[in-house]
DNA sequence: ATCCTGAGTC
DNA sequence: GACTCTGGAT
């Protein structure tokens, strides 16, 4: 069992490497609005990218957008077929469309098709709130409050709980809070250098720290990571 | 533990 | 052909 805990240095040590070695990440780009339905992009890219790549589910907002099936009213009062025939890249698109409308149906019926009216909503309220959508889990709802509700909660997912792992780094247990504590204990809230350490972190397992076959000799944390020394020992 | 499920990569 | 991808519900 691993026994050392990162600490804060450590972590602003890695976030500072990462973003040296392959710049600012373009994570959740908006494409479609700038205004008023910036938050029902992303929290409609936040569902539709759920197990899929990230290109699947840029495909599905892109055709959303183009059916006209766009911002809360629109998938509120949108056919279900259409709005499946829209999505069907993203994959799971039955679960997903039952999804979509799910966030629709509670901005419309209980925030008046308004996510400022949501997102002003005290942190952990909106976080509870959020969690009780069909089709909200934990990280889907860290993504909308980062990076759509511009609040600080650390978003996390299986690259960095494999990152995290293979650094060899203790964990209180094997939980989606467990991973994240880890991050939130030790870092000062801040909403843009989460979203970017997160889009960091992201890259760094999907480009080398890999499942299998991961890139070690060519990583720039490898002098940090017992998996990695291994692997080239 | 299983289901949902498209698109790219190996 | 199998695997992986910015998961969550049952």
């Amino acid at each position: 069992m691993p026994t050392t805990e990162p600490t804060t240095e450590l972590l602003l040590e890695i976030y500072d490497r990462l973003l040296a070695n392959v710049g600012e990440r373009n994570w959740w780009p908006v494409r479609y609005d700038s205004g008023a339905e910036a938050g029902f992009e992303i929290a409609a890219g936040a569902i539709l990218v759920q197990n899929t790549s990230w290109s699947n589910a840029e495909r599905a907002l892109k055709n959303l957008h183009e059916a006209k099936i766009w911002g809360y009213q629109a998938v509120y009062e949108a056919d279900e077929s259409k709005i499946v025939e829209a999505i069907r890249s993203s994959g799971y698109y039955n679960t997903k469309t039952k999804k979509l409308r799910a966030y629709a149906q509670t901005l419309v019926e209980e925030f008046g098709g308004d996510d400022a009216n949501l997102f002003d909503l005290e942190l952990s309220e909106l976080r509870e709130k959020l969690l009780s959508i069909y089709g909200i889990g934990e990280e889907t709802a860290d993504d909308i409050i980062l990076y759509a509700a511009k609040k600080p909660s650390f978003v996390m997912d299986a690259y960095t709980r494999r990152l995290v792992d293979r650094l060899g780094w203790k964990v209180a247990g094997n939980k989606y809070a467990d991973y994240q504590r880890l991050f939130m204990s030790k870092l000062k809230p801040n909403v843009e250098i989460w979203g970017e350490f997160h889009a960091q972190l992201d890259g760094q397992a999907a480009r080398v720290c890999m499942k299998r076959n991961p890139l070690c000799e060519s990583c720039v944390l490898l002098d940090l990571c017992p998996t990695g020394k291994k692997n080239l020992s």
